[in-house]
DNA sequence: GCTTGACCTAAAGTTGACTTGAAGTGGCAG
DNA sequence: CTGCCACTTCAAGTCAACTTTAGGTCAAGC
């Protein structure tokens, strides 16, 4: 089976070196080998680590998403609290679809005060409804537009 | 106006006093005055929150959060940049519809392994293509799900 | 055979987003 | 008028998820 170094690693998953160290260190993936110093992971790796971005979107935790996505295929987590995370993601789905149209509405709509458009109002307050429950956590990464 | 104080967003809006003085702080919600030494807020604070609660699911930083929805309704972020932010949204909220289908199938699926199961893979598939680009930031709450 | 450059380890540092602790204040029920 | 208790401030602490630093290693190309 083809090998891929940690450096072709990095370049196909786009993650740095240090951030694949650090997620092998916590368990997170594993790798099969070394040459020399440098260690060597194969290529479903690359798959795990997309499929470890996608749970990060979603806000997981990585020690949640290592639960989640066992090392071999056997979910370890019961069949009911997965479909109570696929629940939970389409609530989520469902704000940011409200906050990708708040958004595009801002951009739009002529109204000096937003408060004051009828139509943004209507989206807040669907907003307002979805959005005072659910326990905070921790924080994703930001959807590389910032322009910082 | 009716007024708020502390105690009570903090009951209608879920977060715990000590955030609310935090975002105070950093300037994304603003007090209109004091009950004796108590916060008062009014009530426009409570959609401000749920806004803030959506854009911290989409994995805003709370400074962009600032940013993006101004003190008053003036938004601070050129027009292209919104529909920039809105596209990348849509972007995330296909990641997470494909992340949910993919928890679901885990949670219904009767093969071993789930590589071995085709839909399964199919399903990989595109999350690989999906989630090899955007940089990393930083992380939102989770689904209040967790078992921790 | 020597240099180079990408890797290695271990430990410490950073950042964002809060939370906690200690010491104090003030409105209101009894 | 006296307690109580939820608030106050300010500083320090915590936590996840990395990144950086310092000092070392080694396969490959010249």
């Amino acid at each position: 089976m083809k090998r891929l170094d940690i450096g072709v690693l990095s370049q196909q998953s786009g993650l740095p070196p240090s951030t694949l160290r650090y997620y092998e260190e916590i368990g997170l993936i594993r790798s099969v080998g070394r040459h020399g110093l440098r260690r060597q992971y194969d290529t479903p790796t690359v798959t795990r680590l997309a499929l470890i971005g996608l749970g990060k979107m979603a806000g997981f935790a990585l020690e949640d998403i290592k639960a989640l996505f066992a090392e071999d295929g056997v979910p370890q987590v019961p069949r009911a609290e997965l479909h109570l995370r696929a629940d939970a993601l389409d609530e989520q789905i469902r704000g940011l679809s409200r906050l990708r149209d708040a958004l595009r509405h801002v951009a739009e709509c002529p109204a000096e005060n937003h408060m004051d458009c009828p139509k943004f109002r209507r989206l807040m307050q669907f907003a307002a409804r979805s959005s005072g429950d659910s326990k905070a956590k921790r924080a994703v990464k930001s959807p590389s537009v910032s322009t910082r």
